[in-house]
DNA sequence: TTGTAAGCGTTATCAA
DNA sequence: TTGATAACGCTTACAA
């Protein structure tokens, strides 16, 4: 026996059938053994049959507490994002709270939309990946009033709270290496202008101006892929003779700088060192190994939503800005 | 001058702040025209101090209609469904349209758990990438009483619409065309066990069997990566000295299968063949190119989007099962 | 041009 | 143990 009702099923039809009011129904639900054991029977009968969910909307109309917390990512297809909901979501997931993930393709005014879309669906508090906000999505933030957090950089003037690591020193770090070891004409690969890819810019910058050695970027407008990484090298060798070193701002493009290299014969390490940034999966199954900076991303995923949770529950947070820190793998291809 | 309220901004504080009802700032919003020059000056001055976010919940309670269509996809590691996604919204965002997009982990039960999730904001249709449900995400759907497109895959039994296309045929055609070329000891290399895999794994079969030629699979319980690829290739040579052809149920596999035959000497495609399937950037970008099954999966996401909007939008759909077809990519690392 | 009333689904509160 | 009522934010229908 299947149900009879075309629309979907409330409280009050499951009541209708049981034969009592639906707030019988709503106390079953909330705890079975708040109601007589014949009516529960009975309950638990139609239930079954039905097909019930419950809506969310009634709850998120009175209590103000929807239980969702909303991740805003500025991509799919970048690996980077996916470790880090993995960490948010083991801390959310067993403390009961939904996540609700939407992506803006690394545009503010898309942002904008996403945090007011949701906003409309009144998340208890925000997971940001950028520290980069339009006026207006400020606006919305502020008079929201739930806990912010803004995650992978560190922002210069957080909305709330922060948990990140400083992308201008990694890279710094990692050139400085690349010059010790002998490096002296390295280019720095750019793909689309975020703040991360910026901030790494600026550490290579000064890594090179600090030690004399001329600056070199190569940028692309696309979306960094394996593709793009092949044709910035192939322009870099055309481009700058002397080459001895490529800094790529995330992985995608080192392992496609890598195997244009493999292709046209120019060796690895030997000939020019290429180091990536993020340390993916593949930079570990190529060979030579791709040197490539670390980012704690899960880390970082637990962290942000361990925070945001010790807000929702109203603990004081002594550390609303946290640097996670990075460190550096050395892989072969750097020498 | 700031807002002085300590909760989410509603239509009632608006219009008190104006000195109006809430019915005025609602007429206000829907078409500014319709209220008095003096009151919509006034209104638009408030509502622009106080960052206003219209909820979504009371639509929702009323209306029945969320304007918001749930996708549920098995991973977010996995470059396939980031491009459906982009096809779903080509076509959902101009027509008003939110997503609301959660993931699974390849499991049945997290999906009921997603889809009951979805159905409690009243998402007005979904779309699913798997062909598999439990029995309770079943009976939710049909009470829930709304259009739902499956795809990627074609069911053998569809809920209500699909998209997709024949995994099994894929790889029937691939490894035939293998063994057309020659190769007598294939080996396909399985990752974590969903539908797709199997149904490749069946067509592998059938190509084999068919031809007399001997079935060996090598698989994994980890999901699939590029170190994965590197072990079972590992495995492989170990285990199978005559192996002269591998098909992988995805390119991260084969990717890495490539790169341990690099690294030890074994040369593509001279001695090994290697085939992948969904046709992703990197094998595009590896030398030599990657054989792979192109599968149109942001064609997938348009249609499955397109036949979900028609039904909304009433219609009668005369087409709710299609097969979108595959190709071959005949990359080098096939000979 | 603006206001009033009712209703969407659920739960807290109070009553029986 | 169960029921009645009101409330959450917004819009539709009707009234002024």
């Amino acid at each position: 026996m299947s149900s009879t009702i075309k629309h979907r099923p409330t409280l009050t039809d499951i009541a209708e059938r049981v034969g009592v009011t639906k707030m019988t129904v709503s106390r079953y639900l909330r705890d079975s053994n708040s109601v007589a054991p014949a009516t529960r029977k009975k309950i638990a009968a139609v239930i079954d049959d039905i097909g019930y969910v419950p809506s969310r909307a009634p709850d998120i109309l009175s209590n103000r507490s929807s239980k969702a917390i909303g991740i805003l990512i500025p991509s799919l297809s970048n690996q980077v994002f996916a470790s880090l909901i993995q960490g948010v979501e083991s801390i959310t997931k067993p403390a009961g709270y939904q996540t609700l993930m939407t992506h803006y393709g690394y545009s503010p005014e898309e942002e904008e939309k996403k945090i007011i879309s949701l906003l409309s669906y009144h998340v208890d508090g925000l997971i940001l990946t950028e520290s980069i906000h339009t006026k207006r999505a400020l606006k919305m933030l502020a008079s929201a009033n739930i806990p912010v957090v803004e995650t992978i950089d560190l922002p210069e003037r957080p909305i709330d709270m922060a948990v990140g690591l400083d992308h201008r020193a990694a890279a710094y770090e990692l050139i400085s290496r690349m010059i010790q070891n002998g490096r002296r004409h390295i280019v720095y690969f750019a793909a689309r202008l975020d703040r991360r890819t910026q901030l790494r810019c600026e550490g290579y910058r000064q890594a090179m101006t600090e030690n004399g050695l001329a600056v070199h970027v190569l940028s692309t407008q696309e979306h960094s892929s394996f593709t793009q990484g092949r044709l910035l090298m192939t322009q870099a060798l055309v481009q700058y003779p002397e080459l001895d070193g490529v800094f790529c701002t995330n992985d995608d493009l080192a392992i496609g700088a890598m195997m244009l290299c493999q292709e046209v014969g120019v060796e690895i390490p030997m000939q020019v060192a290429i180091a990536g940034c993020n340390a993916l999966d593949i930079g570990k199954a190529i060979s030579p190994t791709l040197a490539s900076i670390e980012t704690p991303r899960e880390a970082m995923g637990r962290a942000a939503a361990t925070l945001l949770l010790a807000r929702l529950s109203g603990e004081v947070i002594k550390d609303p800005i946290q640097d996670v820190g990075y460190s550096i793998f050395a892989g072969k291809s750097l020498g």
